[in-house]
DNA sequence: CAGATAACGCACTAACTGGTTACTTCCTTG
DNA sequence: CAAGGAAGTAACCAGTTAGTGCGTTATCTG
């Protein structure tokens, strides 16, 4: 989107940054955004903040993004595209159907883990019945290849005989991110109320080693 | 809390009511804060919204909780304290093992899907860090008490030779909530994203059996 | 019935918030 | 190099928001 044509600096140091450059700017905006959506939520998240963040003009905002909803779509949509572009790269088809299962559970733990501001920013959409979502296109394409993807894996499985056949991918889909994203999401409460870290590098192992069984238990044969 | 002496009418309609009852004008703010607070977060609800939905006068909610978010956590502390008292009343002691397991995954599923304030309540609790749980102590009682009811009721699978041994109660339990607690707070992403309605009679009775099996396969020796 | 106490309500404010107006500065292109 | 358009800025605005000061009215107690 919106490639400007020349382009000078290339300070590598951002305290000399004078020079216009619209994309740059545009970028610092998406990257602040998300920050402070993620930090807050949609209703808490505060445009000027995001302005202050993004070492931007509020103006700039409203110039590139329109309103502070439509702001929060973009963020939205960026982000389930970079769940997704990254989903891809696991080439899982070249793999037994055993170790790409096991791969996409290390993926989605890890993600989730790398990546905090994608389910605080899910949540947020949730909590407003994803009413930006639901104006998004370019969302489902994504998707459906995705269910394909596991779909595929599953079928495999099943074909090499260690996966028990009649999964449904959608709810393997959603449990093998359901046991990550709770755990990742509630951990401060968490914490709490079990009493113990739940981020520590420890917990963080054990949980991971804990859904691999949960799914491997569901989905495998021979566990 | 605040017993208030002598009350009189007991309308059963409150379009006559013109008494002063502090104890109910109490309980009104709380529930209507309930609601205004799962529909809205803490930093999208309103205290104006929750004073009318009250039907209460502003000034009454700073006179009984203090601020907006003393209010939260009051809130919040009740909800907790709902669920986990439900949850004892199940009695699971008399029952099987592998009955009892099973009562408890049905109930968890069935008091989110009734009361899905409670979802968003911890959602929001959780963007927060937390930050309201922690000044709570009532809290830790509840909860100590509850993964020592699941705790007891993995030995007794084990004794009964129904169960594997060696699981851990707080990944268990947060397991069971997870399948659960994840579906129903992304249902609406999620209707999108997976094209189906994710919340319609067949879908929600489907998503039980799923997370029935996921558990049994997990816990039992022979699913 | 008198006086105290607590429930209740109105009207206000100081700070904030999303969004805009009107303007300046820089860069590209004919 | 002139000029037009795009990038960037500061000050501002109207509506909103959490929180209060203070007066009124009902209820309980002696």
């Amino acid at each position: 989107m919106g490639t400007t044509p020349g382009r000078r600096e290339e300070m590598a140091d951002d305290t000399t940054r004078k020079t216009r450059d619209a994309d740059a700017t545009r970028a610092r905006i998406l990257a602040a955004a998300k920050k402070e959506f993620a930090k807050s939520g949609l209703g808490g998240a505060r445009v000027d903040e995001i302005a202050d963040r993004a070492k931007a003009n509020k103006r700039m905002i409203y110039h590139y993004f329109g309103n502070k909803e439509d702001l929060f779509r973009i963020v939205l949509e960026e982000a389930y595209t970079d769940i997704r572009t990254a989903e891809q790269s696991l080439e899982l088809e070249h793999l037994p159907a055993r170790d790409a299962l096991e791969k996409l559970i290390r993926f989605t733990w890890d993600y989730y883990l790398k990546n905090p501001e994608f389910i605080t920013l899910v949540n947020s959409e949730n909590l407003h019945k994803a009413r930006h979502l639901k104006k998004s296109e370019k969302i489902d394409v994504l998707f459906q290849r995705f269910v394909g993807m596991v779909g595929g894996l599953l079928e495999r499985g099943v074909e090499e005989g260690v996966f028990r056949p009649g999964i449904d991918p959608v709810q393997l889909n959603i449990t093998i991110a359901a046991i990550g994203y709770y755990y990742l999401t509630n951990r401060f409460t968490g914490s709490i109320v079990f009493r113990r870290d739940l981020m520590s590098a420890e917990a963080l192992e054990e949980r991971l080693a804990f859904n691999i069984e949960t799914i491997m238990r569901l989905v495998c044969i021979e566990p």
